[in-house]
RNA sequence: GCCCAAGUAGCUCAGUCGGUAGAGCACUCCCUUGGUAAGGGAGAGGUCGCCAGUUCAAUUCUGGUCGUGGGCACCA
């Protein structure tokens, strides 16, 4: 007898072995109907998996949200299935599920264009009508290898290669089709619907660029179509909200050919940059940085000593002047070493935090430049703590107090925290690395905060802790990052008189909030869709007359509010109001002053919020009280 | 750097199966002085990314190149 308990705490039982599909139809035909597999114990199963003995079940149908990995993976399948159909001598690759979605990737002699992207999903609707079983299959390693040698696999052969030989391999069937794979997966083809291919992409085998690169498609699959359609949607609104196309829309910045990679900042999006940085700056004064400025250009042998020629050398622009090699300053770190060497400096003076808004430059691979995000020129609110090694969690911890200030100022909260660990390409020895990767997480773990483990994702000088954002696609960007360094103070000279008289290197914290500040405001006009906040509007206020008879009045309005400190324009062009209204909302100015007759009359203007909200009639001299709460 | 796609007016885009191009918005001028998201008229504006090749003729075809977009790789 095997007694199966389900979720509500039911228990069935049956004399003999049965499939969870079976289960489903005991418990009635249209579950059974809807059944994409189970969870037994806690583990994925297909829904024809055999139950043999007691256990806990959740089956799982179309309508389950763990349904969904498992509609993505098939439908990845599905994908696979149809190119092989449509081009037998194309050779599969894997195929995850991705967010939203899935991806295959493909090895063939000539690469997919948009046109065949068509083509695929017809088959692939066709191929799911017609109702085709996915039974799961298992071989032991060398008959999977000899399989799939046989039908000239050649990727298959190399990823099953790789497993040890006494394991079972499992394989899913669909028609002619076979794909190594763990499962599970839909029960047959009917189950997927609601998918849709994207985007065609080159991507390496095995995320090597050494290695051939493969044609990958993307695709999305959902549980249902109207998923589908609000995934869809919800790309069509991101799109809107583009840094690029906003920035054009309110001339914030351009980019040209002439510049690849680099910015040129127009008044508005610098009135922006300004306020930021002014913010930052007084983040740097209440949390005890000092503020300073080094060279663009400095000298090839710093960039020796500190490493950075060795690892970066081609990433980085050089001028040769004078029979000496210069490099434009790729980070700044070496030389806050150098300000931090001038001078004997004692124990009791550390931390010592300098901070500095460092424009550097980096000769990015070309493919890596988009928009203001990643740049070859680009500024850093880069700062340096020079502290003892007893002094680094509590730095650590400050620092990570600082920077959810910070975001929380400018609406950040959805904020990704990760440790990146030693790479295998480093300086430093393994004492060290294993002190400064603790020191990291013991600060994290103090702060409660949830982090993600990146294995060998560290700087080639030490661990860091990086804080990433997401742009209006869902695109991850690191913003904010603090890096440990025991070699670069070591490698420089750099050195305190500790309290015994004998000299000893600090540690180095690298750290940064917005990382680049052109990356930062690009995430901050995806966020806001360029509506920002008061404090942070490039233009906070405009003032729009009627007719001309009040262009005199306007001018006076617009003179108190300058005088009060506020960023405004008039607008006194021979327009109508109404498109006046539409001109300044679309360049999304937080707040609209009318002014006609009736305002002149009696020393007021009427204000209009960007929202479309008509606040009222307000005295001039009041104005200001309208905007409290928005931050000034 | 690699794979794919598209570079046409300030912007968004159409177009030329090879005969030097068009719309809307924006811009300039005129009329209109109008009360909460586009009043009307006229005008100006383009070496069709750049360099070659084929051709009587190239924005259109071919090759290269530069920059861009989507991915991959990279990211001190």
């Amino acid at each position: 007898m095997i007694n199966i308990k389900l979720p509500d705490g039911a228990v069935r039982s049956f004399g003999d072995p049965i499939s969870i599909h079976n289960v489903a139809k005991n418990i009635s035909t249209s579950l059974a109907k809807n059944t994409i597999s189970g969870i037994v114990n806690g583990e994925y199963k297909d829904a024809s998996f055999i139950i043999e003995e007691d256990c806990e079940l959740k089956i799982i149908t179309i309508k389950d949200g763990e349904a969904l990995d498992i509609i993505r993976h098939s439908t990845a399948h599905l994908l696979a299935m149809a190119v092989k159909e449509l081009y037998p001598d194309i050779q599969v690759t894997i195929g995850p599920v991705i967010e939203h979605g899935f991806y295959y990737d493909f090895s063939c002699e000539k690469p997919f264009i948009d046109a065949d992207l068509a083509l695929i999903e017809k088959k692939m609707h066709e191929l799911a009508k017609q109702n085709i079983a996915v039974n799961r299959k298992e071989m032991s390693r060398d008959d999977a290898i000899k399989y799939f040698a046989s039908i000239n696999e050649k990727y298959k052969v190399e990823i099953i290669s790789s497993i040890p030989s006494d394991n079972t391999i499992s394989l899913y069937e669909q028609g002619d089709f076979v794909d190594l794979c763990r499962g599970p997966h839909v029960p047959n083809t009917s189950f997927l619907k609601a998918f849709k291919l994207m985007k065609l992409a080159g991507a390496y085998w095995r995320g090597d660029a050494t290695n051939e690169m493969l044609q990958r498609i993307y695709g999305t699959a959902w549980l249902n179509q109207a998923d589908l359609d609000n995934y869809i949607n919800m790309l069509i609104e991101a799109e809107k909200r583009d840094h690029r196309k906003i920035a054009k829309q309110l001339s914030l910045f351009h980019l040209q050919d002439e510049a690849p990679g680099m910015v040129f900042w127009h008044p508005n999006g610098w009135q922006l940059w300004q306020i930021i940085e002014q913010y930052i700056r007084e983040m740097y004064i209440k949390h005890g940085y000092l503020e300073v400025r080094t060279p663009q250009l400095v000298d090839r042998v710093l960039w020796e000593r500190s490493g950075h020629w060795d690892k970066f050398r081609n990433d980085m622009f050089s001028i040769e002047t004078d029979d000496r090699q210069y490099a434009i300053k790729p980070m700044n770190c070496p030389c806050h070493v150098q300000i931090f060497k001038q001078g004997l400096t004692s124990y009791r003076q550390l931390p010592i935090r300098l901070a500095e808004f460092g424009s550097c430059h980096r000769n990015e691979a070309s493919g890596a430049l988009h928009g203001i995000m990643r740049t070859r020129n680009f500024t850093q609110d880069d700062g340096h703590i020079f502290c003892t090694e007893d002094q680094i969690q509590m730095e650590v911890m400050n620092f990570i107090d600082m920077l959810f200030e910070v975001y929380a100022k400018f609406g950040l909260t959805q904020i990704a925290v990760k440790l990146s660990t030693r790479p295998k390409e480093r300086i430093g020895s393994d004492d060290i690395w294993d002190k400064a990767e603790q020191s990291l997480a013991n600060a994290l773990n103090e702060k409660k905060l949830a982090f993600e483990i990146m294995q060998g994702e560290g700087a080639f000088y030490g661990p860091k802790i990086e804080f990433e954002v997401k742009d209006c696609i869902g695109r991850s960007w690191t913003t904010g990052s603090v890096q440990l360094d025991f070699s670069m103070p070591v490698r420089l000279g750099a050195e305190y008189v500790s309290e015994d008289g004998s000299k000893k290197h600090p540690v180095m914290l690298h750290r940064a909030i917005c990382g680049s500040l052109e990356r930062f405001i690009g995430i901050l006009i995806e966020h806001h869709a360029g509506k920002f906040p008061l404090w942070l509007a490039p233009v906070q206020v405009s003032i729009l007359n009627i007719s001309e008879k009040q262009a005199k009045y306007a001018m006076e309005v617009q003179k108190h509010l300058h005088d009060m400190g506020y960023r405004c324009k008039i607008d006194t062009s021979n327009e109508k109001i109404g498109y006046k209204i539409r001109h300044w909302t679309l360049q999304k100015v937080p707040f609209l002053l009318i002014i006609g007759d009736n305002e002149m009359a009696n020393q007021s203007v009427t204000i209009r919020r960007l929202d479309g909200v008509d606040l009222g009639v307000f005295k001039v001299t009041d104005v200001h009280k309208t905007f409290i709460g928005e931050v000034p």
